[in-house]
DNA sequence: ACAAATATTTAGTTTTGTCTAAATTTATTT
DNA sequence: AAATAAATTTAGACAAAACTAAATATTTGT
């Protein structure tokens, strides 16, 4: 597999959403900012690899070989972004461009033993699953704080109420983007909860809980 | 920067020395298992860049500028040696391949960070100096353990002695080629010393010194 | 110093991945 | 169901980085 090669497979398997979607020449040509012409090139040499399935002005979907292609990318690109946040302490929004870069390298040893070492994480700083090895995953789902059973766990990504007020609050108590946040307990009289945000402990009103978005694994 | 172009610089470099020497066509060629003709071509490619200062039939050398080029290649290649020895657990005749991809990854934050987290690090796990952000650097040397003063610190690289008895006493004392190695004090009645090896202190006797072989800096 | 050997460069191709412009197919409108 | 618009493919070109084969320079051996 040459770089490009992998940026496409990449490039489909996103706009696919998880699905087993026919995507359209144009698509791929507007997300990966080069032209038609050169995606149909590319398509073919993919499609004699039996990465893709392809049908003249049909558009073209992943095989099995080129999903399972797509997500050791993926895989590899999440755990690369959860080094540079966990480890090098980048922040969660600026680690993209250099995993884009990363995600290329080849050496199965590499990835394994970076895994281990980050502690097999499942979710990526953003939030985003990270497909096992043998390109297992669970998806992953937005929701309110407020809206999830006790017990749950996952990452920051939104607020709700983007006041000056509630975002002061959360600086105050130094909750960012791309925190771990796991539900300890809820009180049923008030709707507050006891939670760990990066293994710290804390108490949150409801108000608060029902402001924050967390990305959370599909239980399945 | 292409790779390619990046692989170019980086052999011209090492095969210079260190000195400002003129490499040959055909040494380049043969080093980078290439074709003279094909090295011929990417030579002038470099010289339009300013990067080697070349004169027909005459070979190349690297200009200032294709050296602190060279320097930032080889200071990317062993932060990287570092990380995947210190902290991925790999072995130190094992991350070459990997770090040859890994050098070319373009970041300046990325290696920053990566030498704060790595402990900002002089040498690589061959002993070998790695290059500070500007381009300086000392040049290393390859001594006995014997040869040198109380207080050195180095890289453990070879042996002198390579017989069966040897090699089990450094296995058994968990002395590996990649440790480092620290000179704490040395008794000059029968010239054993004490080390710390990989931080453990130990006593070794003057035929052990005169055996292993350290890359240490040079003072300068 | 000159012929032979060796090293280097030039000229012309190839492959990969891109592009433009033209041709063709599919979709949309009326 | 034509006509028009939009999407897609084809054909031909180009740049980067490699190659082969031929031409030219340099070095070496006598």
């Amino acid at each position: 597999m040459t770089l490009s090669e992998e940026d496409y497979i990449k490039t489909i398997y996103h706009l696919s959403g998880g699905q087993e979607a026919s995507i359209s020449t144009n698509a791929i040509a507007d997300q990966m900012d080069t032209k038609p012409s050169s995606v149909t090139d590319m398509i073919k040499k993919l499609s004699e690899k039996n990465m893709v399935n392809y049908r003249k002005y049909k558009g073209v979907s992943l095989t099995e070989k080129g999903r399972l292609t797509a997500l050791s990318i993926v895989r590899k690109h999440r755990l690369w972004e959860v080094f540079l946040v966990d480890k090098l302490d980048f922040a969660w929004d600026e680690v993209h461009e250099v995993a884009e870069q990363l995600e290329h390298i080849k050496s199965d040893k590499l990835i394994d033993k970076l895994d281990t070492y980050l502690g097999n994480p499942r979710v990526d700083p953003h939030g985003d699953p990270i497909p096992s090895k043998d390109g297992e995953f669970k998806k992953s789902v937005k929701k309110l704080v407020s809206e999830l059973p006790v017990g749950s766990e996952g990452v920051c990504v939104g607020v709700n109420d983007s006041s000056v007020a509630f975002l002061k609050f959360l600086d105050k108590n130094q909750i960012s983007l791309g925190d771990t946040l796991k539900i300890v307990e809820r009180e049923d009289f008030d709707g507050s909860m006891s939670i760990l945000i990066n293994k710290r402990e804390m108490r949150i009103s409801d108000q608060i809980a029902s402001n924050l978005y967390l990305e959370v694994l599909e239980k399945n």
